[in-house]
RNA sequence: GACCCCGUCGUCUAGCCUGGCCCAGGACGCGACCCUUUCAAGGUCGAGAUCGCGGGUUCGAAUCCCGCCGGGGUCACCA
């Protein structure tokens, strides 16, 4: 029952490369969007003006655009960054200043931070005294006047009703005395002002959602319904961090992690639709639910990450394998080959070997360049005289193969192995090891057919002379 | 420390609301075997959870109630 009402946002802080966590957010507000037909918003929290820069921004949006979350509404149009929205919260400021619902506090942060303290040696919740709440000032911090008693309840759609008693919440900052807008009064203002029906965010603002379900009510607004997440763990089950290793979009798709891998991982981490695994795109938007969301914390496990994107490799066609792989063939310095049609069909032998396009390239190496060096162990087990008879044989095979296709080597190789006695493995791997200087690989005679003719004489033919020496 | 959230195989989870179908199912990973020109892929089988712990309710509890314990998060004129 699509509803085009529902309005959803992910709001990122552009202060590095955006994490695991972040998308897994921005996906679950994606999912509900499109699974409702409403819209998703992106705005960006850039008032740390110190660490969020232009280029941040560009690795957010190179980030969610590779895992294809497009958005509704947000950059670049203007008017979804909180810099270019200071007057609206001041608006909002003043309005609650004229309510009674807010008003100016002087006390210096020193004595402040003596309270904090004291408060903590009694074993105590620190909560401002309120003792500026009656003394009508004109200027300073700007506070939320908050209830003494009473309590007030989030209903958490993942979580169920939360309770928060007033006597734990105290009368927090709105704007601080050089007048800028802090976070939590930000981003009620601005949920308020883009009209957002839903909140879906991580665990960690809990705690901050009863502030600022009082601040929606004081500014006498409906309070958008809340779902929070579990957060993402690290192996020691503390919040996912860079301590724990690569977290960052960036670097699981420097490693060649298939976007649509990532996003179906994340979406099981922490959601789950009966037994099954891998969903399409389509799939992921019909079935997801919010309330299909666990409310426990998940551990980030890479190798779960590695099956997706090895599954979804699986399923790649060769023309799409190559338009991925070129760039990270050229990464590792290789040679991209001319002839696209003929590359396609490379990945293709390649694509069941390989759970990432960054180990594609390195298995599938010497479809680009020739080998450097031959396994040592088996190149003194095939690398002999005997061997070199062989090798003679085969290049007479190879020379006579007509049309130069694997399933006519095949069978020529196949009559050769009997013609000497020989077990057909015996022939395949000498002849593996002489063209790909490795004991492994995709079929022998589809990787000859592939190579060519040409290529192939050349390789065996090196493999003679060094024999020889 | 206070407050809040969470607690089923190593990991992600199903089941919990509406107790019996669960001496707990699936997936990743791991082991074995089969297939096989190698490696993979694929197939089959297997090991792996006294459902955090302790009480209680009940004929019967992973599922309901109470109490503990453990982990995490939040407590800024940071976001």
């Amino acid at each position: 029952m699509p509803d085009a009402g529902i309005r959803v946002r992910f709001a990122p802080s552009p202060t590095g490369h955006l994490h695991v966590g972040g998308v897994r957010t921005a996906l679950f507000n994606w999912l509900f969007a499109r699974h409702h037909g409403g819209t998703f918003i992106l705005r960006i929290e850039d008032t740390d003006r110190s660490r969020s820069t232009e280029e941040n921004l560009g690795f957010v949006l190179d980030a969610l655009t590779w895992l294809g979350l497009d958005w509704d509404e947000g950059p670049p149009a203007p008017g979804y960054r909180q810099t270019e929205r200071f007057d609206l919260y001041r608006a909002h400021a003043e309005r609650l200043l004229r309510a009674g619902r807010a008003y100016y506090c002087d006390c210096p942060p020193a004595q402040l931070e003596a309270e904090r303290k004291a408060a903590e040696a009694r074993k105590e919740t620190f909560r401002y005294s309120g003792r500026c709440r009656d003394r009508g000032l004109a200027a300073g911090a700007l506070r939320l006047r908050i209830p003494d008693e009473g309590s007030t309840v989030v209903h958490d759609l993942i979580h169920g009703p939360v309770v928060f008693e007033h006597r734990q919440l105290d009368d927090w900052i709105l704007v601080r005395t050089d007048g800028t807008p802090t976070y939590n009064f930000c981003v009620v203002v601005d949920d308020v002002d883009m009209r957002i029906t839903h909140v879906i965010r991580g665990n960690d603002h809990l705690s901050n959602t009863p502030k600022q379900v009082l601040c929606y009510e004081a500014l006498d607004y409906p309070v958008p319904q809340f779902a929070h997440a579990s957060m993402i763990l690290g192996p020691d089950r503390s919040r996912l961090s860079k301590r724990h290793g690569a977290t960052s979009v960036q670097a699981f798709r420097d490693e060649g992690i298939l976007p649509e891998a990532m996003v179906n991982y994340l979406a099981r981490l922490g959601w789950s639709h009966g037994d099954q695994e891998i969903f399409t795109r389509q799939e992921l938007i019909e079935r997801f639910d919010v309330k299909d969301v666990a409310s426990s914390g998940a551990i980030f496990d890479r190798t779960k990450l590695e099956w997706f994107s090895h599954e979804y490799l699986k399923m790649t066609d060769g023309a799409r394998l190559a338009a991925m792989a070129i760039p990270f063939i050229e990464r590792a310095g290789l040679p991209v080959p001319a002839d696209r049609a003929r590359l396609a069909a490379m990945l293709e032998t390649l694509r069941e070997r390989a759970k990432t396009l960054v180990e594609l390239v390195e298995v599938g190496r010497f479809y680009f360049e020739r080998p450097r060096e031959y396994e040592p162990k088996a190149a003194e087990k095939f690398l002999t005289v005997d061997g070199a008879q062989r090798l003679q044989r085969l290049i007479e095979l190879v020379q006579a193969a007509e049309p130069f296709t694997a399933e006519v080597i095949e069978t020529a190789v196949r009559a050769l192995a009997a013609e000497l006695s020989l077990k057909l493995v015996d022939i395949a791997q000498l002849a593996r090891l002489a063209v790909t200087g490795r004991t492994a690989s995709p079929p022998i005679f589809q990787v000859l057919a592939l190579l060519g003719r040409d290529e192939t004489l050349v390789r065996l033919r090196a493999v003679q002379v060094a024999i020889a020496r």
